[in-house]
Order: structure tokens, then C-alpha cells, then sequence
DNA sequence: TTCTACGCCCGCCGTAATCA
DNA sequence: TGATTACGGCGGGCGTAGAA
């Protein structure tokens, strides 16, 4: 089965606010998604009438907003919430079979093989789930029900909300071939146009062309899509997290052309905060440091290097990423950097390293109290000096609540 | 007022091509 | 042969414009 969430972020922060007695006027929401101090534009802004009688727009900063219209209620993003949501979910399924995986914050998969004698057939169990998620946790639900995670999810994503569907494999020539070829999980936007090009419209075309016509066009993915088309898919609902990280990386757009090496080593800086956080976050060092820059005329190119010794030090890959731009950048007026880290281990083996320096295990206990600071009292709380009198944001990236929703392309 | 299409950005990943 | 580089894939978030 694949349990996905309906519109996950605005069904809990309103159970929420009911739950505690808070008054909710829906209509008066300006966003629950996203971290800026601003007013972002969702679901509920568009029908807010509040919004629209005082004039206040999506990117207005939200004191400006509350002086238009001091009623206007501010909904802060909190992802402490949602997570605990998404928890009290994974919970309740558990209670229907011991293989539960959590595919991103609102979405999970049960394997339910060899629980009918429990729960009864998997639609009749379906419906009781769904009904005691509406009940007990306040928000709805879709279900998709199948033999495999793809035919489940693509079953999920039929109509909506709070609906069960099947979509057995007896049953993809019916439901899902007629579908069109970019309904189908793994087609998006750039492999779509190639497939009409090659005469394929439908889900049910794709599956019907010659896998090795498709390899000769679409490489391995073209295997893929094919298989997917045909209901093939066979990996098993594993209780982990997701698969293991193979690469944190973080770029930034930047808002004028970049012309001189101080500016791009602040901005590279500032990135390099947010990917070393979220590399001691996750216990990984890494070997393999990557410089991308995309220059304003829109060509880009990226410069790599190789470490002897893995690292998750903020200053360590600092120095690093300046040295690979240096050696990279040609000159031009630049519009977009990015900093990536892969070649991962655990930083279990970066402390037992034999060549770690006095100055390194400094730099490791600096690091760790910067991040304690950050999580306990927001990202801003420790900021480099030489960012003060820059126009520059001190830290630029994800943060790590994210990282909790994300979702791999892969089943 | 609401919905939809579209384009861009982001973070992450895989792979083909090239180089040493 | 392994390392490095370049490129493009994905889902999802977000903003905007225009149609209904």
C-alpha cells in the first residue's frame, strides 16, 4: 500500500490549532510552507479575502502585512510539527504490519503480504486505516493498493482526496495505459518531450514499444520507464530511513553578476556552512569536493578535487572549495555557485584518522558548538564577521529540517 | 476568484565522455 | 583502469501570467 497524505502541510497545522483550542480562520493563512519572514503565496492566500482587502501581497514582509491588517493571523512554518505528525502516522500503520516506509514526510509505504488473516483483505483494511487516520489524526488520506511500490503509488495518485484505489497488475491495461505517458513516475518534464517525438503519448504506448528501440534512445532510463510501464518494479518496503546519502550538495542563484574573487569566496563560504552542517548532521565525512559555476551568459562548468583524508570541517572544505574556484573560474561575470562533498564515509573513520592534527580536532570541537548554537537558537545565531558589512547572506542553502522531507526519485 | 500552465530553481543522483 | 569532468535526469517548491 502507499499512504499519501492530501494537502499534508495545511491538514496538520490546522488539526493542530483545533486540537489546542487555537482559533483558526483558514481564510486568513497566509502559508504554513516555507522559512522567510514573508508572505508566500498557498493554497489559502489565494482565497483569502483578507489578502486581497488589504492589498498584501506574496514577498511582503509580514510586519508590513500585519500593519495593513493587524487580524491577519501568521502562520509560521514547523517542522517540528509536521514530523511529529508524520511520526503519529508511522505509528498508527505499524499497527498493520511491521514493514513501514517512510518515503518523505506525507508519504509512506506498508507491505502488507501475510496480514489478511490479521486485518482482513487489503481494500477492507485500506478503508479501516483511512477512516481511523481521518479519526484519530485529524487529516486525509489516498490510498493506492498493489502488488508492488510503483503500481501503489501510481494508484495513490489517481483521484483525490481521501479516496482508496487499486491498481492491481490485471488491472494497468484498464487504469493506467490510457494515462497520459507523463503521469507515469520517472517521466518528467525533459523525457516526456522525447517520448512524443518517438510517437509515444500514453503510458500504454510506452509499454508497448520495443525496450530496445527505447535503450537506443533514453539509455538506461528508457529500461526503466519500460519496465515501470508495465507494472515491473520489485524492490522490497524497507523499514530504513531512505537509501544511504551519496553526495550533500548546495548551490545559490545570486542576484547580480559576481566579478570579484572576495565576493565569490564569501558566497562559496556561506554554502559551505550549510553542506559542513548538514554532513556532521548526518555522522558522514567526505573525500570528494566539487566548485560549480554557471557564468551570466549561462555556460558553466564545475572543477573537482580529491582528498587524501576525509573531512566535515567547515574551514577544511572552505579552503578547499577556494582553491578549486581559483583554479576554475576564468573571469567572467558569474550568476550561480554551488559547493558539493561526495565520496562518503562515516566520520566514525575521519576521528580515528592517524593523521588528524591538534588543529583539526580544534576545528571539530569549534564546528560541533557552532552547530549546537545553530540548532538551539536558529541559524543566524553564530555568524562569520566578514559577512557584517557584505550584502551577502551569511548562510545560503537547505536547511536540515528539509533534509527530514526529502524524497529520493527512487523507489 | 480560482484554476492551470509554464518556467525557473534547488538538491540530489547517475552516467557517458574524456583524461592521465 | 581509475579519476575527473560534463551533462542531464528526477521530484518538488515557488512565482507569474492568463484563461475560465
Amino acid at each position: 500500500m502507499h499512504i499519501d497524505v492530501n494537502s499534508a502541510f495545511l491538514s496538520w497545522e490546522a488539526v493542530y490549532r483545533l486540537q489546542h483550542g487555537d482559533s483558526l480562520d483558514l481564510r486568513t493563512v497566509p502559508s504554513v510552507v516555507g522559512g522567510d519572514p514573508v508572505i508566500r503565496r498557498g493554497i489559502v492566500l489565494a482565497k483569502s479575502v483578507p489578502a486581497k482587502k488589504y492589498k498584501i501581497k506574496t514577498g511582503e514582509s509580514i510586519f508590513s502585512a500585519l500593519q495593513k491588517c493587524p487580524s491577519l493571523i501568521i502562520v509560521p512554518p514547523r517542522y517540528d510539527l509536521y514530523i511529529q505528525c508524520s511520526n503519529n502516522l508511522i505509528k498508527l500503520l505499524e499497527e498493520y504490519s511491521p514493514a513501514v516506509q517512510r518515503y518523505s514526510v506525507d508519504e509512506c509505504f506498508l507491505d502488507y503480504t501475510n496480514m489478511e488473516y490479521h486485518f482482513g483483505p487489503p481494500l477492507s483494511a485500506a478503508h479501516t486505516i483511512k477512516e481511523r487516520i481521518k479519526k484519530e489524526l485529524g487529516f486525509t488520506v489516498n490510498i493506492g493498493i498493489s502488488s508492488n511500490k510503483l503500481l501503489a503509488k501510481m494508484a495513490s495518485d489517481f483521484q483525490k482526496p481521501d479516496k482508496i484505489h487499486t491498481l492491481y497488475l490485471h488491472e494497468i491495461e484498464e487504469k493506467m495505459w490510457p494515462l497520459p505517458v507523463e503521469d507515469l513516475f520517472m517521466v518528467g518534464r525533459s523525457t516526456a518531450p522525447k517520448l512524443h517525438k518517438l510517437g509515444i503519448y500514453t503510458i500504454g504506448d510506452l509499454a508497448k514499444a520495443n525496450p530496445k528501440f527505447l535503450y537506443q534512445h533514453l539509455k538506461s532510463h528508457g529500461t526503466l520507464i519500460w519496465n515501470f510501464a508495465n507494472g515491473i518494479e520489485n524492490s522490497p518496503v524497507t523499514r530504513e530511513k531512505s537509501a544511504p546519502i551519496k553526495s550533500i550538495g548546495n548551490s545559490t542563484t545570486i542576484s547580480f553578476d559576481v566579478t570579484d574573487q572576495r565576493t565569490a569566496h564569501l558566497i562559496l563560504l556561506s554554502l559551505v556552512e550549510t553542506v559542513a552542517m548538514r554532513l556532521r548532521n548526518e555522522e558522514c565525512c567526505g573525500k570528494l569536493i566539487s566548485v560549480y559555476i554557471k557564468t551570466n551568459d549561462f555556460r558553466h562548468y564545475s572543477h573537482q578535487k580529491k582528498l587524501e583524508i576525509p573531512t566535515d570541517c567547515t574551514n577544511h572544505i572552505f579552503k578547499y572549495a577556494c582553491e578549486l574556484f581559483d583554479e576554475a573560474w576564468k573571469g567572467e561575470p558569474i550568476r550561480q555557485l554551488g559547493v558539493r562533498i561526495s565520496d562518503l564515509c562515516s566520520n566514525q573513520f575521519c576521528q580515528l584518522s592517524l593523521f588528524d592534527s591538534s588543529d583539526t580536532q580544534k576545528q571539530k570541537a569549534v564546528d560541533k558548538s557552532i552547530d549546537q548554537l545553530r540548532m538551539r537558537y536558529g541559524s543566524m545565531a553564530v555568524i562569520r564577521a566578514s559577512f557584517l558589512h557584505s550584502r551577502l547572506k551569511p548562510i545560503t542553502g537547505g536547511i536540515l529540517e528539509e533534509d527530514y522531507a526529502s524524497m529520493s526519485s527512487i523507489l
